[in-house]
DNA sequence: TCGTAAACGAGACGGTACGTCGCGTCTTTAT
DNA sequence: ATAAAGACGCGACGTACCGTCTCGTTTACGA
């Protein structure tokens, strides 16, 4: 069950790019360009690791790499959601991977999510191939959608999610767009972490929310 | 005169890299390799252009380039910045070269600032070079501190200015922190722009004025 | 009966090199070998045939070459070989398939047999794959051996036999070496042939049998 | 003199192929590729020879071999010919480097001259570059040409000069082409050789002198 | 006013990586 | 068991740029 609906998602479907027989891909070489590719991305960096490094370090023909991905960006966003998949996997299977507390504190709530994802994007394992996929996005829109829509946007459901939950608690105004609110609390906390546009700390993550939830101006 | 002041503001002090005699640099050739790198990251994007490229376009030689600037980030911060300046320049000479209008109402002034603050966004001859800086920012971290610290906090500052005097006005309240304040409505507009996480309209910039003054919490 | 005979022939004795079981080859494959061989020499010339490209045209999987021949070269040499066998069943089944013609005059015979080979060595169907196969042959001493015995010697020996005739005859001294005063009027045309020194004509080969025969000492 | 006039030879006129600045060419990274290209053939051989190989052990850029020839062929024909002028060079400077010597009695000459060639197709560092040569050139009708005339025809050259100065002396009778006489002896020579269809020995080519000189038909 | 030392254009050079092609091996599925 | 199909590890191809390094040639300064 699990094992197969892994391999159907990350199989990619013959209509997303023209695969040779995906069925008869070596799963020991993907997990070895997988897992070269993040360990080059940690070790040396997103622009001194190329192809060619990936595909030595993994033990594989750099042919095996260009039939399978069009670019080392495609390479590391995919290694980057296996990763991710496998932690899933690793820590238990409960139904709900990933949700957002509800204590009925909203304002408690979002505070201990921001705190837990400032933990996350400074850990080391996710901050370089993050980084480095949020900067190519940026200037390669096809991938930068991939990443937005594989990456970043299920994230952001759990937000509305939770928003919505408060607004039929009546801690949110019933007007207001979850989708729209969200960014309120996180884009500010993404551009200080991508562009160090100023330091990141639990009590800045904390104001985020006050200040999105309570507004600038006087009550 | 201008001349004379332009090459002393712009040319970096010999204790930031070590240059050559910068009084005999040629004036011509710097414009050209401005202007070459300028259109070719718009004609071909950031990761087409190349320093050999540039070179070509401008009639100048590598070496010429390499004197000056230390990567190709470095040229096209620069040639950017100086796109800034000379558009400033045409423009009038103004003292006060940008601010954020105060009529007295906070919500309004926002809201046309951040009108016009996607209208440049989505300016071509804005969009590509400032895209790729950013994106170049993400993994280089000197650069992405340069970036900041020369486009985007002298921009956020005037935010900063216009929240201060609102607090003054009453308008908002005193004991927010301006500089965090103002990422509550720019950074969601900067990262829907940079990560094309969602569309950006005049509607939504107005909501995130709205948002962030008022809060989500029911008043 | 034929098909048997010919397979038997054609087919490398288990000791030349370790072949699967020969019998249950498939000779449709075999002959689309040959066939796509032959072509791609002639269309695209030898270094740009490669064992892919047979193995698509024939369509026939790589392997199946593989399994059968050690390299390009022996499957040219193999389809040109029965390229050959071919063209002798076609034409009839004589028992002697080919010999000098004897009328008596051995220079006259001579000239007609060397007026026959330039036509046949500026046969496109014959040129390309025996330059390929004679060029190969020049690097690789194996395969060089292969060639001369079983295409160069045999067409030599007719000569030896013809000259042998006119020994006996009293046309040429009897201590003349057959086999090498064969080389007096062959080697200089294969030279001229292969390594385009001269151009080639009937006039030429004609001289060369005078010489030859004659010699260049005033008699 | 003799400096300028080998520059300027073996420089190759812009006409020839469209080169990048000749004069600002290294004659180090000239010489070592020369010298690996040599080395390699007769250490690997000539297939397994690569221009990847030859840059490496010259310790030079792909590039460089790149820009100023057109394929390994090239490569290796002009440093076998660098290596002829040098061994010219090293030998002492003589107005006349090659020639037949001329005692008197062509057949002794012959007989010496063939002697010599001989042990010089046999010469290791001779054999494996002009045998490679020799193969290129059947099926590289360009390269071919380049080869026959810059080092065949000059070397035959010096056959007929010595066959007509035989024909002033009587020794030949003055109806012969001398152009094709020569190849009566020297084809055969170099057919054995190249082709290994037979050996070869002093006597064989004693006898091919004999043969010729004297024909093959009762006198 | 004229050297003269710099910056300059040009581009050759030793390198690294690119993306592709073909090799010879191996595995899978079908006949 | 042979065959078609083709994925795989591998190595070389020929190209594009990198950053460094000469080369003359301007060019602007200070003697």
């Amino acid at each position: 069950m699990a094992t197969i609906r892994k391999s159907a998602r990350s199989t990619h479907p013959a209509a997303e790019r023209p695969h040779p027989d995906a069925t008869r891909r070596s799963q020991r070489s993907r997990q070895a360009i997988y897992d070269a590719a993040l360990a080059l991305v940690g070790e040396v960096g997103y622009p001194k690791t190329t192809i060619e490094g990936i595909a030595a370090r993994a033990g594989v023909g750099k042919q095996t790499i260009y039939r399978w991905w069009s670019s080392k960006a495609e390479v590391l966003l995919e290694a980057f959601l296996d990763l991710g998949e496998q932690a899933v996997q690793a820590q238990g299977q409960q139904e709900e991977p990933y949700a957002i507390p509800d204590t009925g504190d909203i304002a408690a709530d979002l505070k201990a999510v921001l705190r837990a994802t400032v933990d996350q994007l400074y850990d080391p394992k996710f901050e370089a191939p993050s980084r480095a996929l949020a900067a190519e996005g940026l200037v390669n829109e096809q991938l930068g959608r991939e990443f937005v829509a594989k990456l970043l946007e299920p994230s952001l459901q759990l937000h509305v999610d939770r928003l919505r939950a408060a607004q039929a608690a009546g801690q949110v105004r019933p007007e207001i767009d979850p989708r729209i609110a969200l960014e309120l609390f996180v884009s500010p906390l993404a551009q200080r972490w991508l562009q160090h546009t100023a330091p990141v700390s639990y009590a800045y993550t904390d104001t985020l929310v006050d200040y999105a939830l309570y507004g600038l101006a006087p009550r």
